[in-house]
DNA sequence: AGATTTATGTACTTGACGGTAAATAACCCT
DNA sequence: AGGGTTATTTACCGTCAAGTACATAAATCT
């Protein structure tokens, strides 16, 4: 008998990587939407039936939810990092060309998944759209607190808004995954992160 | 028999307002973009039956790009009345500031149809996307002229970047739709636009 | 009044949707 | 070798999607 908790090797074992799968799935509900895109769609993807699908993630939606952590979790994500740069205006900075860099990057769909995956949708959606829409409003929370942080480290003016310096960086942010659907390339969405940067106060 | 060309009020007539119908389905397609609509949503909302729908409007593709079409001329419209101000500022200013109050309305749904009706969708839906991605980007054409005008007019420094300019301003304005979706008020959204502005380059 | 024209309501078609039942295949353990 | 377990395949389910046929109703034209 295996110890309690213990993953033990039996049974068929899966004939695909799970990683990779959904990844695969990821890249579709990124280019599709969540209410865009069909079980066939992401079975084709994947490369696997249904069945499997269902065995290894549950349904759409749970799969979906996985995506979007997977997608949150990748190497090139640059929203965390760029949180943990030493001051305000280099966390400003290294957002704003990271998000240029990555979100017109022709390697996979443009934009940004948590921006488009399921922004206007059917009420079946309800759930990831909620989902995504709290990913957002965190994303600019930590945001605010990182300039809150700043205004503290004294590399904020004391007179600074950290909310508003959030959502000014959030607005610009989203804007550009909008900018990516629209076709804009990393250098143009760079003209644009150098724009945005002028608003933004240094060290006072 | 009539003049040829000539509109006979011959037949049954309507029994519904068509002008009125077709505001009610903008609304349903704003709310929950072209793929998360059905026709069952139209029909409800509209108060008509899928025979009348198809009869006044052709299909839900061609009611869709209707729709939009009367969300671009509607009186609450902002974009066009901006691009008439007498100088580069003024116009974004009254672009950002008309924008920050329109998205967050609640007198309907949040943010804009043009940049949520289609934004990643199924391939059912590859025509209007298009559609909405076209006039994206237009309304940034249209800036980037306005702001050439504005530097010949001297209201804008020669060495401006038209172009960036217009990007920029198209990126905010993108991103405040986003904002809006996600429970931003018109005053947060005024904020940022004014944020927006401190970037904006005044006469030269 | 009767013919013509257009709109309406009901009922329908075809196909795709998300999701699943059941039989089979491939592995581990004893 | 054989039992236990899990994955895969195929075929299917009920529901709802977009779109339409058809009979009927309400107006105008002659």
């Amino acid at each position: 008998m295996p110890a309690v908790g213990c993953t033990v090797n039996v049974g068929r074992p899966r004939a695909f990587d799970i990683d990779t799968a959904l990844e695969k799935a990821l890249e579709v509900f990124w280019r599709k939407g969540y209410d865009g895109t069909s079980l066939t769609d992401l079975t084709e993807a994947m490369g696997i039936n249904k069945p499997s699908l269902y065995a290894a993630f549950g349904n759409k939606e749970q799969l979906f939810l996985k995506a979007i952590e997977l997608y949150e979790s990748r190497p090139c994500s640059f929203f965390l990092p760029a949180l943990e740069k030493p001051t305000a205006y280099q966390v400003a900075e290294h957002m704003l060309y990271g998000a240029a860099m990555n979100m017109a990057d022709q390697a996979h769909p443009q934009g940004c998944v948590v921006v488009q995956g399921a922004l206007s949708c059917s009420e079946a959606a309800a759930t990831v759209k909620e989902a995504l829409l709290n990913r957002r409003v965190e994303g600019e929370q930590k945001l605010r607190a990182r300039f809150e942080q700043a205004k503290l480290d004294g590399d904020l003016p004391a007179s600074a808004d950290a909310e508003t310096l959030a959502r000014y960086l959030g607005t610009v942010l989203q804007g550009m995954a909008i900018q990516a659907n629209n076709g804009a390339t990393s250098e143009q969405l760079r003209q644009v992160a150098e724009m945005t940067l002028l608003a933004f106060p240094r060290a006072g």
